[in-house]
RNA sequence: GGAGGGGUGCCCGAGUGGCUAAAGGGGGCAGACUGUAAAUCUGUUGGCCUAGCGCCUACGUUGGUUCGAAUCCAACCUCCUCCA
């Protein structure tokens, strides 16, 4: 195991906050592995590289040769994150759970070592839990306590609705470090609440607490509200390169430096150069190019991030076609109201919208613009273009 | 249990009987431009088809009043506030 210091740069790189880091570094001195907690709800199964900033410093403390804990909230995913704007959630089946921690772990061991990685479930030990237990437990806090959390106190003063059992999670995510006998607990800043409790509960329950360590959230591609699946301005790690590549590319110019604080594994002094760069007048999209490569090659290959660079120039540049785009034959002896085809091949999603569309200059076959939305296309084979990112390769016969 | 206030399109939010497919903003989409799916500007933003200025659906739900209702009435559902 390295050396405390060294251990404590890695540890803190691009963190928010340690707490309490006199705490950690007494624990570090024992030379022993922290149980290092960090918990993921099992109703997101599609990650994206939101999740990846906690990711990847899980995987930095396991190099380091500490213990990792990848809990997933099969229980609390009953319960529904209350930090979610939607108070209500549809409850999820065990197989619903089951099926989503398989996908989940998938996608989580491109990051992480599986075989130095312990996967635990809440339900294991809450499923014990005798209704007086959840008594005594909910005992530990007041209403006034649970108020104090930022996401509480807003609803509660705007007027929201906050049901009892959304009290329970912060609650149950505590008790899961008393059950795990957690060191150190990772999180986003979102959870510092929930962290903290996690200290209280341990102390309650005569243990030492835990340290915790709140990882900045990453802004969406919008820039504005972080990044989820629900707002649609998440970059998804399984995504296609292109699409990961295409996304990363439309990251504003400010909004990329972000990006690459957090996700880009060059360090701190090569970030820095690059910004003297651009302050000296380079074009920030070449930095932009490096870093979408970087992130496509990390969940697909090097190749891969090639491809998606010159697939990226051909279209945008020089207005060409991708090389793959989905095919489809449509059945239309008689030939098709060119509404109807954008509609049954999917480039839209209503007929209004693609004679909207049309109008808007926005529709091409073969690369010829299409301005009479009333256009009946005969039988044949066709490429057709709506915007710039959709095709599709069209047969109607 | 009592009293009062809300529920409008993807989101926020105007609108108190016809000129409302519903102001405004956000977001989305398209076009122009470019250094890129950045920035900026412009346009657009329920659906259907014989594409007319045609039809259908829509303002929590259901029913009613009316020639006509997001707007009035009734019941219900739901959220919030205050009191107990």
């Amino acid at each position: 195991m390295p050396d405390i210091a060294s251990q404590l740069e890695t540890i803190r790189r691009g963190c928010d906050e340690l707490l309490i880091e006199a705490e950690l570094v007494e624990n570090l001195k024992k030379g022993t592995p922290l149980r290092v907690k960090a918990g993921f709800d099992p109703t997101a199964p599609d990650l994206h590289i939101g999740h990846t900033v906690l990711i990847n410093k899980l995987r930095q403390l396991q190099d380091l040769g500490h213990h990792i804990l990848f809990l997933i909230g099969d229980f609390t995913g009953m319960i529904g994150d209350p930090t979610g704007k939607n108070a209500t959630r549809p409850p999820l089946t065990r197989e619903d759970v089951a099926k989503n921690a398989v996908s989940y772990t998938d996608q989580v061991f491109k990051i992480l070592d599986r075989e130095k990685t312990e996967v635990c479930f809440n339900s294991t030990w809450m499923d014990k839990m005798s209704s007086a237990d959840m008594i005594k437990l909910a005992a530990s806090h007041t209403v006034a306590r649970m108020l104090e959390r930022d996401d509480f106190s807003k609803r509660y003063k705007g007027n929201q609705p906050i049901a009892i059992h959304e009290f329970l999670y912060p609650l149950v995510q505590g008790y899961d470090s008393v059950a795990m006998k957690a060191d150190l607990e990772l999180g986003g800043t979102d959870q510092k609440f929930n962290l903290l409790m996690g200290r209280e509960l341990q102390k309650h329950y005569g243990q030492p607490s835990q340290c915790i360590l709140t990882m900045p959230l990453l802004e969406g591609l919008d820039g504005v509200n972080k990044m989820s699946k629900s707002l649609g301005n998440y970059v998804g790690i399984n995504e296609p390169p292109n699409e990961i590549f295409g996304k990363l590319m439309s990251v504003s110019d400010d909004l990329m430096w972000r990006y690459i604080e957090l996700l880009s594994f060059q360090s701190l002094v090569e970030i820095n150069q690059q910004k003297q760069q651009v302050k000296e007048g380079a074009n920030p999209r070449n930095i932009k190019v490096k870093f979408a490569q970087e992130i496509v090659a990390r969940f697909h290959n090097a190749e891969a991030a090639t491809n998606a660079l010159a697939d990226f120039e051909a279209r945008f540049k020089q207005g060409g076609v991708p090389d793959d785009m989905p095919e489809m034959t449509i059945a239309a002896p008689g030939g098709l109201a060119i509404a109807q085809v954008l509609k049954q091949s999917g480039l839209t999603p209503s007929t209004t919208e693609a004679t909207r569309m049309i109008e808007q200059g926005g529709v091409k076959i073969d690369g010829e613009k299409i301005s009479d939305k009333a256009l009946k296309v005969a039988p044949g084979n066709y490429v057709l273009q709506v915007g710039k990112r959709k095709f599709a390769r069209v047969t109607l016969a």
